[in-house]
DNA sequence: AACAATCCCCGCAGGTCAACCGGGGATTGC
DNA sequence: GCAATCCCCGGTTGACCTGCGGGGATTGTT
């Protein structure tokens, strides 16, 4: 799996906010939760951690709930991924001392920075228009 | 770190015995070990899986060891890793029944495959001309 | 003002897995 | 025969992912 349970349920749930974001209404997370069939108290961890990287906004007391801090086409997946996982940490000290290593180093670059070329060029918005592409494909397909 | 410890261990040995392979001569696991800093009993494990799928031929008794059973040339680091970390348990059963899961679902298979085709299309022959290149641009820099 | 809905914070637990260690057996060159 | 080397298999430790629970803070509604 290339991405945790963590970083889809947080996405999935990006998903679901940024199909409301017009409207500027809220989802609560026993809601996202239950239509996703995910555990609600886990989810909740997810959605702080998006709160605290200014990518939700979240509204307290009856009525409240959560909704994204900016249009979802201006939320790169990058930065969700790195908000719900955490800063890779940079190669702390002992670097493996072997021209060998190096060489490998050299190619690990080149996959993290194809991943993040990817993550970087995809928005919310972008798995909202799949999501809608794809729904209406199967729709489609019931006819 | 985009590969583990494992595979990492098992690449450079595999550089380190690609350097070698014209001569026909072997590595043992305590050489390889000794020389790139890392545990020989855990070594050994790498290997042993490198050679049931056929990627090292292992020599017993006294002056024994590894060596590559192809040319370098022609081991794909994708056939290596995945003999290594085990194939990707293929989304066993329980899909998410979700448009938006399945939105998501799209996007992981975009970076697995830009993953593969970097993995297929870099062989351990091109590690090793790698680090011959890092070494030599080295020697340049010290003079 | 009281109440209830909702988010907020923090710590804990259980399971899984990566990384590593150890013991003893099989082969084989010298 | 002996020692070097690979071979096999199981155990351990620590971290991390996933998830749960208790209680507190905020706020719309009545």
């Amino acid at each position: 799996m290339a991405l945790s349970a963590k970083t889809q349920y947080g996405i999935v749930s990006l998903i679901e906010l940024a199909a409301i974001y017009e409207q500027g209404s809220v989802l609560q997370v026993a809601e996202i939760a239950q239509r996703q069939g995910i555990p609600d108290r886990y989810l909740e961890q997810m959605l702080t951690t998006l709160r605290r990287a200014q990518i939700l906004r979240s509204i307290r007391g009856p009525r409240g709930g959560y909704q994204l801090a900016r249009p979802p086409a201006e939320i790169p997946l990058l930065q969700v991924i790195t908000a719900l996982e955490g800063e890779v940490a940079p190669r702390s000290g002992s670097e493996r001392a072997s021209a060998e290593f190096d060489a490998l180093s050299a190619l690990e670059e080149r996959l993290e920075a194809s991943r993040r070329s990817i993550l970087e060029g995809t928005s919310v918005q972008d798995l909202l228009d799949q999501r809608n592409q794809l729904a209406s494909a199967q729709a489609m397909y019931f006819i």
